[in-house]
DNA sequence: GTCTATACACCGATAGAC
DNA sequence: GTCTATCGGTGTATAGAC
C-alpha cells in the first residue's frame, strides 16, 4: 500500500500545527477570554476568514490546543521507566509541566467561562484524552499511596487537582517577573513546595536529604544550575 | 463638634458598599474579564449611568473591591495574639482566606489583563494597602524562618506568592464541585497541602501530630466538623 | 444623582469574489 | 482555501433630560 501522504494534505496539516502553535502561545499569555480570533490570524499570518476554514469556532481552537497538551502529557508519562516509584513519576510530571509552562507552552483556560467548559465537555476528542490522562493521574496517586509515600491526612483528590492547578499557578509568573530565581530554581522550589505537603513524613525526610545533597552539588558548581 | 454624619452622605456610602458587594460577588464568580458593567448595575439594582457617578471605570470598581479585601486581611492579622508563633499566624491567615473564598468573598483577578494591572499600579489607594499587606507577609515569613519553622530549601518569595495564589487556586473549585469534602475539610486539606512543603522537618512533625489528633477527635464526634 | 438613549469600538462569525 | 468586506451583537463609557 501507498504510505506517502499527499502534498496538499501535508501542507494542510502543517498549517493546522502552526495555528495551534499560535493559539498555544496566546492562551498561555492572555488566556481564553482575552485572546481574539484577530490575534490568532495575525500571529499565524493568515486572514481571519481562512482561520474559520480550519476551526469553526474559538472554542474548537482552545480544545485543539488542550488536546495537543494532553497528548504530550500522556507521551511524557509513557517515557518514564516502569520501575520508577510512583511518587517520583509524580514529581517528574509536575516538573515537566512547570518547565513547559516557563517556555510558554501551557494554554491557560480560566475556570470561569461556562461557555467554554460546556463546549469542551461536548468535544469528543478532548473528553477522551482528558479522561485518559485523569485516570492515569489517579492510578499514579493511588500507587504512591500504597507505596507509603503519601501523607494520610490529605485525600487523593486534592493531590490530583493540585497537579492540574500548578500548571496555571500565578506564583510562577510572580517568580519569573522578579528574575531572582533561575528557571531551574523555580521548578525545583515549586516541586518541593507543592509536593512537600503531600508526602508522608518518611518520604519527606528522604526527599529533603536528596534535595539538600543536590543543592550542595549545585553550590559547588553553580554554573550547572543555569 | 458635630460627629453626626449627614443623611445624604450615609445613603451615598451605603450605596457604594452595596456596589462593592455586587462587584465582589461577580469578581469571585466570573472574574474581571467576564464581569460587565451591566452585570454590576443589575445586581445592585441601579442604572448603568448611575454606576459611573460612583466609579468612573470598570478598573476602579475592581480596585475598590481589592482595597476592601486587603483592609479586611490587615484587620484579620491585627486580631491575632502577638505571642502566637509566626508559622501559626501564616496558617491562620491562609485558612481565613480560603474560608472567605468558599463564601464567595474573594474577587478573582486573572493575572492576564495588562490593562487592569497597569491601572491598579497607578491607583494610590490600592498600592498603599497592597504594599502594607505585602510587607506584613514578608515580615511574618521572615519571623517564621528565624523561629526555625521553615524549610531551608525553599525561598521566602515562594511562600509569600503562594499565599496570594491559593486565594484563587482552582483546586478549591474542583473540590467544591465534587461535594465529597465539607468546607472545613477543604480548608484543612488545602492548608496542610499548601504549607506542608514549606515547613521544616521538625515543624512538619509537630504539625502532623496535632492534625492527626484533631482528625481523631473529629472521627469520634463527626458532627462537629460540619 | 438617577434614569434613558446612544456613541463608539471590538469581537465572533459569515458572505462572496477569486 | 485564501482573501476582503461586513453583519449582528455586545461592552465600555458618555450625553442629556429630569
Amino acid at each position: 500500500m501507498d504510505i506517502r501522504v499527499p502534498f496538499k494534505k501535508q501542507q494542510f496539516d502543517a498549517r493546522e500545527e502552526a495555528i495551534i502553535d499560535a493559539v498555544n502561545g496566546l492562551l498561555s499569555e492572555k488566556g481564553f477570554d482575552l485572546m481574539t480570533m484577530d490575534d490568532v490570524a495575525e500571529r499565524v499570518g493568515i486572514a481571519k476568514g481562512s482561520l474559520y476554514k480550519h476551526f469553526s469556532s474559538k472554542e474548537k481552537l482552545a480544545a485543539a490546543a488542550m488536546v495537543r497538551l494532553l497528548k504530550l502529557t500522556q507521551a511524557e508519562l509513557d517515557g518514564y521507566p516502569a520501575e520508577l516509584p510512583a511518587i517520583e513519576k509524580i514529581q517528574r510530571i509536575l516538573a515537566w509541566s512547570l518547565r513547559l509552562r516557563l517556555q510558554g507552552g501551557v494554554p491557560h483556560l480560566p475556570s470561569t467561562s461556562r461557555a467554554l467548559q460546556r463546549n469542551l465537555m461536548l468535544n469528543m476528542d478532548y473528553m477522551l484524552v482528558a479522561l485518559r490522562v485523569n485516570k492515569r493521574f489517579y492510578q499514579l496517586v493511588g500507587l504512591a499511596r500504597e507505596q507509603g509515600a503519601l501523607n494520610p491526612l490529605v485525600p487523593d483528590d486534592v493531590l490530583v487537582y493540585t497537579l492540574y492547578s500548578r500548571a496555571c499557578d500565578p506564583t510562577v509568573e510572580f517568580l519569573l517577573r522578579d528574575k531572582r530565581l533561575s528557571h531551574d530554581q523555580i521548578v525545583d522550589s515549586m516541586v518541593q513546595a507543592t509536593l512537600g505537603g503531600f508526602l508522608s513524613l518518611e518520604a519527606r525526610q528522604a526527599s529533603d536529604a536528596s534535595n539538600a545533597a543536590a543543592a550542595e552539588r549545585t553550590r559547588q558548581a553553580p554554573g550547572a544550575s543555569l
